[in-house]
RNA sequence: GCGCCCAUCGUCUAGCCUGGUCAGGACACCGCCCUUUCAAGGCGAUAACACGGGUUCGAAUCCCGUUGGGCGUACCA
């Protein structure tokens, strides 16, 4: 590098959550441009607690989300938790810093005391409203003087800080994904900063923290922009330097341009892709036992995806991908790769649609690009909540949930998937059969109980010790079917309802070699017992 | 209402700045192949420049307008 030339300042960016108990999706794709941003170029991402509204109890409200970002790998370098050269990071805690600001503001006259009581203010804007223009405040209890101030005190009155905003003028603001946004400055409305009771409003303390905290970029979601000539006038006010803007485009509805709620999970349920992939959650979710509520478990919650097993470079990726692009075909990017390609000026300026089925594309393709013990890695956690397994589990067990994950191959879109297989590790009495496939295939279908009984004498005739691998097991189903002049498609479906008691699953043999002999005579035995009850009799539980 | 933003296949998008390609890719859908089921995989097909005016030899691309959508307009964030 030319050493003459001025190194540019690393940047500073911030993501500055509400402490709502979760983590909306949209919100983790805000904040991965930011950390992408500063990742790429060497600055700090930093994670201040927007706490000003806050009644709930933080620690709770909070530990979602710090979670997600842990788990989805977004890590910050200053904020909640970790602390840094700022603290606190807590805007509740930050009051007396944005009371000071207010007195500046104040005292150089681009704030005022509104001794206006609500309904006062109320008359103005529906008078605004009634006329078709923007409501502008008269500032007729503006008290600006002290004897404005004595007599509107006399009166009862009380003050909140407003903005008074330039009634002349274009606000340009330079946006770094949008360029140049110009709007009249007479059309802003005098925002209050500081309510009645002294305690502060957003624009105010986002402002002052983004000053105090040295933000150089302000990359945020699209609803930002019309609220930003406000905080500018801010900024000049404190005189202070303007940070870069970039206002990213809102995640959205399936199949719509409104912003993604998490509170119309309802809607979106009508949604056939987005109804999919809540019910491969939920089925998840209701093995492992939780209680999953719309309001803790729902595809717009990043916990969602945690639950049922994907893989945070999976969401991540996917997420990356909506409103941003490398070229006209790169899709798969490594968290390296992102962080590596990723630059403002090639995100998109439209909201994109949050579209389900693309998610789960990438969350298969990743799961296939994982080697088998990776994978298990993934999928132990589940056996081992709904106690198929101890825990820790043992080597046989850890053998043989690894030869499921192995034999399920790409079956296992997400690791909750495993809990799809509990053939494998419910005992041989306790199998349940699909009634209706059952009776499809063996109890109404000609010649496969008799099949299915000669096959069973077969395999207890091996020698002890017989091999009883997918290979030797198929090696017995070609030749017990051939020794009939027969097709392996008379007896597999017979035997598969038989021993794995449903109709779809793992090849054939690797269900039997997975069950073992010894399995695989008992659960034949019992189907035809079971095959022998009429339909409709009470069967084995 | 007023202000601002946005507009390419059903969806995510490339192309737009620096006009000239059969408008490219991916997901989904559909069809075929493979196949003991279910997945997966392979091959193929359908599918878009919102509309109307300009400018130009030529417009997805530049300009104006219209329409549609979104966001904001709180003593919310």
């Amino acid at each position: 590098m030319n050493p003459t030339e001025a190194t540019p300042a690393p940047p500073r960016v911030r993501f500055a959550p509400s402490p709502t108990g979760y983590l909306h999706i949209g919100g983790v794709r805000t904040a991965l441009f930011n950390w992408l941003f500063a990742r790429r170029h060497g600055g700090r991402f930093i994670l201040r607690v927007d706490d000003t509204d806050s009644q709930r109890n933080l620690a709770d409200a909070l530990a979602p989300i710090l979670d997600g970002f842990r788990w989805l790998g977004i890590d910050w370098d200053e904020g909640a938790d970790i602390g840094g050269p700022h603290e606190p990071y807590y805007q509740s805690q930050r009051l007396a810093l944005y009371q000071a600001a207010a007195e500046k503001l104040l005292a150089s006259g681009v704030a005022y005391r509104d001794y206006a009581r609500p309904e006062e203010t109320q008359t103005e804007r529906a008078e605004a409203e009634a006329n078709k223009v923007p409501y502008l405040a008269s500032r007729r209890w503006a008290g600006e003087t002290a004897e404005d101030r004595a007599r509107f005190e006399a009166e009862g009155r009380t003050f909140a800080v407003r903005l008074k905003m330039p009634r002349t003028g274009t606000c340009r603001i330079e946006d770094l994904v949008r360029g140049t946004v110009e709007s009249e400055w007479a059309a802003e409305a005098d925002h209050v900063i500081q309510r009645a009771d002294g305690t502060c409003l957003y624009h105010l303390a986002s402002v002052v923290d983004d000053v105090e905290m040295g933000i150089t970029h302000v990359i945020r979601a699209e609803e930002h922009l019309p609220n930003t000539p406000r905080q500018i006038f801010i900024f000049e006010g404190l005189e202070a330097p303007l940070p870069a803007f970039a206002h990213l485009p809102v995640v959205a509805e399936p199949g719509s341009r409104v912003k993604l709620s998490k509170r119309k999970l309802d809607k979106y349920l009508k949604n056939p892709e987005f109804a999919d992939l809540y019910q491969h959650g939920r089925r998840i979710a209701d093995r492992l036992g939780l209680a999953a509520t719309p309001e803790t478990f729902n595809p717009v919650i990043t916990d969602f995806y945690r639950i049922a097993g994907f893989l945070p470079e999976a969401v991540l990726n996917y997420l990356l991908l909506l409103g941003w692009s490398l070229d006209d075909h790169t899709e798969i990017l490594s968290p390296a790769e992102q962080i590596a390609h990723f630059t403002l000026d090639r995100v998109n300026k439209a909201a994109a649609s949050f579209d389900p089925k693309k998610l789960m594309s990438f969350q298969e393709k990743y799961m296939q690009a994982l080697p088998v013990d990776e994978r298990l890695r993934r999928v132990l956690p589940f056996v081992e909540t709904v106690g198929w397994v101890a825990t820790p589990p043992s080597p046989a067990e850890l053998e043989r949930v690894r030869g499921i994950v192995a034999a399920a191959a790409d079956r296992i879109k997400v690791a909750g998937d495993i809990l799809d297989y509990d053939e494998f590790f419910v005992a041989d009495e306790k199998l349940a059969w699909d009634e209706k496939a059952f009776d499809k295939r063996i109890r109404s279908a000609a010649g496969a109980t008799e099949l299915l009984a000669a096959l069973r004498s077969e395999i207890a005739e091996l020698p002890a010790g017989a091999d009883f691998s997918a290979p030797a097991v198929e090696k017995i189903l070609g030749e017990f079917v051939a020794a009939r002049s027969l097709g392996l498609g008379a007896i597999v479906h017979a035997l598969r309802l038989a021993v794995a008691g449903k109709p779809i699953g793992f090849g054939l043999f690797d269900i039997l070699a997975l069950l073992g002999r010894s399995s695989v005579l008992a659960r034949i035995d019992r189907a035809l017992v079971h095959a022998a009850t009429p339909p409709g009799a009470i069967g084995p539980s």
